[in-house]
DNA sequence: AACAATATATTCCTTTAGGAAAACTGCACC
DNA sequence: GGTGCAGTTTTCCTAAAGGAATATATTGTT
């Protein structure tokens, strides 16, 4: 119960580093072991008793798995607070491209981080999707029904069964098609940069 | 021509620092008298001889008149590319907390903008649950089998059916029951300001 | 309750950050 | 070639960073 290093500046970075951590669902030692700090320093550092270096401030920051800025910036944008929306099954908004139909979820809500969807995968064939899309962001898919084949850029296409999930950087051209008879089924988040208040790009471009 | 201290990252952060200082026309001294602090530390950080505390980082920006983030900005990290990550059904990693069983998919990605899980809901009733969770971010959840109760902060409880899904900040507190008499399956996703590589914080804490 | 297991905080010690002042390094002018 | 001078680096020292080991919570288990 010194002095308080980190905090000389009005800046409680040791509240953040615990917040974060936290936020993280890692303990002190998972942390050390991710950023090659001991653990009695990342103690130290979340009560302010030591300031870290520029080396460890970056490995802090790995080991935390967050951008640098994260421990600086009292310039926190103000996410909206208290929104919830429900769509009730088949509720959503429907859109039909050449190789989905897509059902849009909670889209009453604008200026989200993610765009949930359910997706009925309707091509069977790579032709009838034409090229492989590719935009910024990341998407998580989940199969609700059927399976599904995934093209990717940098794989070989995959197929999916029910429950299976996965994950990938939209930044790489991709493709969902129904790998069975009948059309798949597949609930689908997209997460990008800016607010994404429509649908994903969609395969009917291009 | 000893240690290297600040480019140990692979960040040349002395050859930044002093390529800031003559980009704004100032004499080491000058941003001495600036940023409190002293020119011999400053020589030192410019040739790397020395990685600067958390405290005079903030007072070094100053000093430059500069953004923190400049100080930085080559180890930030751009979003990555083409990655991609499958977790078959029931292959996620599995934990355990008071009111869930949480299956977290895709554990294997790290810094990405959203979780993934499948959770079982063993809690049925409010006070098995405690209290509400807040934190940062959005979530998406999809009732894959039973029903599930919504507890938040500043709505009424609202029961979701299969197929049912919602969307809320989690900066409002909120908590998910099974509503029928098993334990209900939901789809999980979670976004948060920067990456979480693993899961969001956990009803467990107060 | 007692115990084990785990998470966090403290202590002790070595290394490094960082300040004050002295010692270089150009570079102008005489 | 000196002499002054502004800018930078080096030296020397102390105060603080940070690691290893230890102690102290805090949590779940029988």
């Amino acid at each position: 119960m010194d002095m308080k290093t980190g905090e000389s500046d009005g800046v409680d970075l040791g509240g953040r580093v615990k917040g974060l951590r936290s936020r993280a669902g890692l303990t002190i030692k998972e942390v050390a072991a991710r950023s090659g700090i001991s653990p009695s320093a990342i103690s130290k550092i979340e009560n302010n008793l030591l300031s870290p270096t520029y080396d460890n401030i970056i490995r802090l920051a790995q080991g935390l798995g967050i951008d640098i800025s994260e421990l600086f910036s009292a310039t926190r944008k103000q996410a909206p607070h208290g929104r919830r929306s429900l769509t009730r099954v088949g509720q959503g908004d429907y859109i039909r491209t050449r190789a989905y139909t897509l059902e849009m979820l909670c889209s009453d809500l604008t200026a989200k981080r993610m765009q949930p969807m359910k997706a009925r995968l309707r091509a069977h064939e790579t032709r009838e999707f034409g090229a492989l899309v590719a935009h910024a962001g990341e998407e998580v898919v989940l199969v609700l029904k059927g399976r599904v084949t995934l093209l990717t850029e940098f794989y070989a296409p995959v197929t999916l069964d029910e429950g299976d999930s996965v994950y990938f950087d939209s930044t790489m051209g991709h493709a969902l098609l129904s790998a069975g008879a009948d059309d798949a089924e597949i609930f689908w988040v997209c997460a990008a940069d800016q607010n994404l208040d429509f649908a994903e790009t969609l395969p009917e471009s291009t």
